[in-house]
DNA sequence: GGCAAATATTTCAACCATCGAAGTATTTTT
DNA sequence: AAAAATACTTCGATGGTTGAAATATTTGCC
């Protein structure tokens, strides 16, 4: 029970890191995480639909609505009626979103790498194995909870 | 993938759970994750100031302040001026305040040991390494380390 | 003792993320 | 062609979070 608390304590201390790191992504490139990570997405892809991203992020087409409505205003990204379907909006990234992605790089990324890095290699494959069986753990119901779970294994994870 | 990248993924992924989780307690107790957490920190102190509060949740005072806000208006916890020091004020958890911490168990920590009880005794003390280095790694630097947070998540270690 | 500085809280106004429901437009299905 | 499904946006609301300013009180110092 003990060790389930310094999880848990662990885990909110976590939590507590990425959101400040994010108001620190903010005030340095203009972006939160989130809105950090769907650039990320589109750039990746080359351009996605507000669905695919909503998928890709697990958040309703609403809150991707309203992110893309911030990039948007920034001129990191645009919008685009598809030509093949018209019901979908391609989102494309800009010059400056791209810019934006390579000349502010993600705070707690950064700092999460230098540590990283300096790990040894064993030690690094365990907190990869952990971080993943955690996330594998909590993981809500719906998407992949149980095959997951079984295999309690990571190794073959590919993001499709 | 990256390993980083991986790690990064799984942090999300343990986010956007608990993030969840959550909304679920919400659901079910009235209370979300945070105000769980208040009325957990009151509980154990027996009473607390707001600065005690916002210390061990990292987080300002503004946002105690709200988030008593909240438990006050449920009657879950009140107020009392200190008498000691008229500028504090003790926050007390109520009757029915300490029912909502027993009847309604924060669900993802309900999930989180069923998963967790169920591994090896090698592989929790692993998951317990691994999360705490990771909250080490990305602890802001500025307020981190502290033995004051330790202390205070550790006090259960006094009881019998 | 008395006044300035420090401390504890709250209030206020403002963000951000998130969602559900309702609404619009456009396929796809039947 | 009508009905059902899909993609997206709009609207209104909730929750967490904060910084700055305001208020009340205690402490420190001359």
């Amino acid at each position: 029970m003990d060790r389930v608390d310094t999880c848990l304590i662990a885990i909110r201390r976590i939590l507590r890191a990425t959101e400040l790191y994010s108001r620190d992504l903010k005030r340095v490139s203009g972006v939160t995480a989130v809105q950090f990570r769907v650039l990320q997405i589109i750039a990746e892809l080359g351009h996605a639909t507000a669905k695919e991203i909503s998928v890709r992020m697990r958040v309703s087409q609403a809150t991707v609505t309203s992110l893309v409505d911030k990039l948007v205003r920034q001129e990191l990204a645009l919008r685009e009626k598809s030509e093949t379907d018209r019901r979908q909006t391609n989102i494309h990234i800009t010059t400056k979103g791209r810019q934006t992605l390579t000349e502010a790089p993600d705070p707690l990324q950064q700092r999460f790498v230098r540590k990283f890095d300096a790990m040894e290699n064993w030690e690094q494959a365990m907190l990869v194995s952990s971080l993943e069986r955690v996330a594998a753990m909590l993981d809500a119901d719906d998407l992949d909870a149980s095959p997951v779970l079984d295999t309690g294994d990571i190794k073959r994870t590919l993001d499709p």
